[in-house]
DNA sequence: GGAAATCTACTCGGATACCGCGTGTCCGAGTTATGGTGG
DNA sequence: CCACCATAACTCGGACACGCGGTATCCGAGTAGATTTCC
């Protein structure tokens, strides 16, 4: 299986829709973001809940309500996404066999508990780095990568239909 | 979830004790190294397999048989060992959610479709970083970061324990 | 004493069981704007 | 005209069902060295 699930992925495409062609912040409701994106609704109604507990949308409840981008576009990371969603996971869990040697006779020496394992800390590393580059990349980039492909109309249509859903209610 | 299975960790470790203190080579049955490091012999023993079709070990079929470094030490990296395990998986699955705009009414246009998805771009950056770190590793880095701080009597017991079961047979 | 049969200890590969977790759905509760109703 | 109430559309949170894949175990088949047996 994949290390991050497909809720980050709907996670960081719902942010960057928030996120109008010319780069501002849009008030949607979870079920506008579900239907524009085809995306279940109650799913990713948890997620949502995650992405406000980790402070990276603001909430409004009650009818009209929906989720805000608490901060500028261009300051929200795919990694902060990823680990709201999914919770700073590692990328190795460590077992510690190196505590389990046969010839320790089940009460390991210190020197073999001392520090951290060294496959972990490779392991550890690689996460950093890997993380990095997630780091470097916000929803402000996503989302310019999408409207630098598209034509005019596809912003267009976009509004319009969001004009139309709210319309109709 | 962990990203790279125990299977991985059990993999490394195993080919790791597969060389001695003074970094050397040195052949051992699946059974002799389960026990060692106190692993389930029947799951070692499938992980063994995959390392052999990847070409990292050689096996030796029948009695007295058993597995050996296909390459010196240090050209087996911890890269090589995941993907041999865990088949070069991906950390992130896209779901090419960008085609499915309501907008587009089930027919995404090719701008949509065209290239790699920005986020699947971001990840496989990211992944890539990863895999370098672990690349760089060999399993005689790691064998040589247990036995600098092991005392000189850990590589004697370990050899004596595998005489001893040798000589039982 | 030498050849053949037997035994033992391996590597392989498939089948299977277990179980946790990701994915997705359903529902009830609390909140807030909106629209209607009655005084 | 204004206060009040019902309704609709949200967010929130828990419960639950489903299925997949990682982990682990078991077993039979094939192979090769060691041992024994038998002529």
């Amino acid at each position: 299986m994949a290390f991050y699930s497909s809720g980050v992925e709907y996670g960081i495409h719902s942010l960057t829709c928030m996120i109008d062609a010319k780069g501002n912040k849009r008030e949607m409701s979870v079920r506008e973001i579900a239907q524009l994106q085809g995306v279940p609704f109650d799913y990713l109604a948890k997620i949502f809940t995650k992405l406000s507990k980790a402070g990276l949308v603001i909430s409004a409840e009650g009818k009209g309500g929906g989720f805000q981008l608490a901060r500028s576009p261009e300051l929200i990371t795919l990694l902060d996404i990823a680990q709201a969603i999914d919770d700073k996971k590692p990328i190795f869990q460590c077992k510690e066999i190196r505590e389990r040697f046969v010839v320790f006779n089940d009460s390991p020496p210190k020197w073999a508990c001392a520090g951290i394992c060294g496959i972990h800390s490779v392991m550890k590393t690689a996460q950093e780095r890997m993380e990095e580059v997630l780091a470097q990349y916000s929803i402000l980039d996503i989302s310019r990568s999408i409207y630098v492909k598209a034509p005019a109309s596809f912003a267009i249509e976009i509004e319009e239909w969001l004009n139309n859903k709210r319309q109709q209610s």
